[in-house]
DNA sequence: AGTGAATATAAATTCAAA
DNA sequence: TTTGAATTTATATTCACT
């Protein structure tokens, strides 16, 4: 349960402003998750979430910096992929179950990488590339990327 | 006052694992600064200081990613530094009154750059880097660093 | 504008439980 | 090991004042 519920976190934090642990306790009941707010703030630690100071005046949670302050060096990201590939211009991303909507909604995030869209199941991300040599370039970046850290 | 404060807060939290506001106040008292944690409060939204989870299973303040979230682009380093130029293998960093020590304090905790040591003043930071070549290099790391954001 | 005292709100933890 | 209810603790804001 709660590594799916850390997926949808990604997903809902990245695609939304919450601004209180409240609020994702409510975005989270909404998709099937029934947790209190301890459970909320426990997640957040585990994750590495950060509350930031938003444009609009007010506070929302992100993702914290990569590595520095994460210190096992657990973010999220890196841990919850275990493979990745690309055939043509598509790549394919394999994930712990639960995690590829959260993996997914980070990567649209990345702009100027070739990707034209994405979708998401429970441990597969597909990502539709522009072409062929976007798809080969950008895999050795996923790679990096969730290796490190 | 604010100013020479915010300068002196970057440079505490970096130094120290700074776990809670009322820490926080109280370093800040320790150097002459008489704030409460409402002042502080303030200066952390204002800087875009952010709480994340350290390594060692509490929290601590930091730095805020660049850009992104900090909607204005107020990252307080890029508002803070007035001009950067070097010399031979020294560089100097001139700031607003007071943000002196923090940008240094910053500054010093990238790795890899060829920065020998750094003193700071109250507007002025000295870089000393291991040679010319190495100051020709940074300045326009830095200048791109304190542009952009 | 910037601030502190008091307060309201949010977040972390404790403790019991499954 | 994970969780929720209750609680403690931390943090943000309000309001008055400078």
């Amino acid at each position: 349960m709660k590594r799916s519920r850390h997926g949808r976190i990604l997903k809902i934090i990245t695609e939304n402003p919450i601004q209180t642990q409240e609020q994702l306790t409510e975005a989270l009941r909404n998709e099937g998750f029934a947790v209190t707010q301890a459970t909320v703030s426990r997640d957040i630690k585990e994750l590495g979430l950060v509350k930031v100071a938003s444009a609009e005046g007010g506070y929302r949670y992100a993702q914290g910096k990569q590595g520095r302050e994460n210190g096992h060096g657990i973010n999220m990201l890196s841990k919850a992929v275990t493979s990745v590939e690309y055939a043509l211009h598509t790549v394919v991303i394999k994930t712990y179950a639960g995690m590829a909507q959260g993996i997914a909604a980070t990567l649209d995030t990345m702009p100027g990488e070739g990707v034209l869209g994405s979708v998401a199941g429970d441990d597969t991300v597909i990502l539709i590339m522009k072409n062929e040599e976007a798809a080969a370039k950008f895999v050795p970046r996923l790679e990096r990327m969730f290796k490190n850290i």
